[in-house]
DNA sequence: CGCTCTAATGCTACAATGTTGCATCAATGC
DNA sequence: GCATTGATGCAACATTGTAGCATTAGAGCG
C-alpha cells in the first residue's frame, strides 16, 4: 500500500493510530476509514451500521470508547449538532474550525468548510477561550421545499 | 403560596402563559419564574431541583412538557450547550439570538449577550437558514486559573 | 357556586445515548 | 514464542428524554 510517491492526501489510518502511540486494530481502522470516506459528520449509529455493513465485528462499547480516543488525540473531533447525539468526523488541518449546518427536517448535518466558526470574540475577563462551536439550523436543499415537517428524525 | 407581587421586570408569568392561550398552572408558573431569575441558562434538571427547593411538587414528565410548551410558544428558548442535557432561558426581546460560552470546566453556561450568534453568513443554494447556535468553549473566569481538570462535570 | 370541557398532570413504560467494572483477548516489543 | 498491557466484549447501570393513558384541575359559563 505503500505508494512511495503520491500524494498524502490524508494520512492512512494505520499511520495515525501509530503516530499517536496506539494499537491498530480493526475497530480503530474501520471507523477512521469510515470518518475519512464521509463528507459529513457521522453519529455513532451510523458509523456501526458502516462497521457491521463492512463486516467489521465489534461492539457498541468498543466504538464508543474508540471515538472517545480518536478525540482526545485529536484525530477526530466531536460536534453537537441539534440532536441528542454527538457526531464525528476527522480533524482536518486545512477545515479546522468550520461551522456545520443542522437540517431540522431529516436531521442530516453538512460541513460548511468555508464558514469559519467565529473568529475571537471579546470574551469577559478571566474566561479563557478554546474554540467555537457554530451550528446553523434550517432546512437542507432537499427538504427545503418539501412539506412543512416530515421526517424531522 | 401566592407571592401577591413578584416585580414583573418583564411580564409576569401568568400574563405570559395567558398571552399564549395556556392554562396558568403552579409548574409553568414557577418554571417560567426560575427561568426570569437565572441569570444563565438552566437545563431540565436543575429546574426540577429550583421546584423542590420552592415546594413544588411537580413531575418529572410535567416539567419536560412545560418546557417544551415554553419553547414552541417561543417563550423559552433551547440550546444545545457542551453537554448532553438541553439548557433553557427565556427569550428575551433584546438579547435575542446572542451566543453562549460553556465552561468545560464547571459545565456552566454563560450567555454572552453582546457576542451576536453570527449573522447571515452564505449558505449552499437551496438553503434554508432559521437560526444560528454559537457556542464558545474554554475556561470561565472561576475555573481559568485553577486545576486543569477538576470538576469537568 | 356548581357544571362542563378538555388542557395539564402524574404515573408507568420505554427509547436513545453514553458510561463503568471487570474478565478476557490480542497487538506490540523483545 | 512470551510477556506485557492496551483494547475488547459483555453485563449492568446512568442520564436524558418520549409515549400512552387514566385522573385532575383550570377556565368559561349559567
Ligand atoms: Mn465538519
Ligand atoms: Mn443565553
Ligand atoms: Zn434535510
Ligand atoms: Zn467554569
Amino acid at each position: 500500500m505503500s505508494s512511495a510517491h503520491s500524494h498524502p492526501v490524508a494520512a492512512s489510518a494505520r499511520e495515525l493510530i501509530v503516530a499517536h502511540g496506539g494499537r491498530v486494530t480493526r475497530t480503530r481502522i474501520a471507523v477512521i476509514e469510515t470518518l475519512q470516506r464521509s463528507a459529513h459528520p457521522l453519529s455513532h449509529d451510523e458509523i456501526g451500521a458502516a462497521l457491521d455493513a463492512a463486516g467489521i465485528v465489534h461492539d457498541r462499547v468498543t466504538l464508543y470508547r474508540a471515538l472517545e480516543w480518536l478525540v482526545e488525540q485529536g484525530i477526530a473531533q466531536r460536534i453537537a449538532g441539534g440532536e441528542r447525539a454527538w457526531r464525528f468526523e476527522i480533524r482536518r488541518e486545512d477545515a479546522h474550525r468550520h461551522a456545520h449546518f443542522h437540517c431540522d427536517r431529516c436531521g442530516q448535518i453538512v460541513c460548511l468548510d468555508d464558514v469559519p466558526a467565529t473568529p475571537s470574540p471579546a470574551l469577559p475577563a478571566g474566561f479563557e477561550f478554546d474554540r467555537a462551536e457554530l451550528v446553523l439550523h434550517g432546512a437542507c436543499a432537499d427538504c427545503g421545499r418539501q412539506g412543512i415537517k416530515e421526517g424531522a428524525r
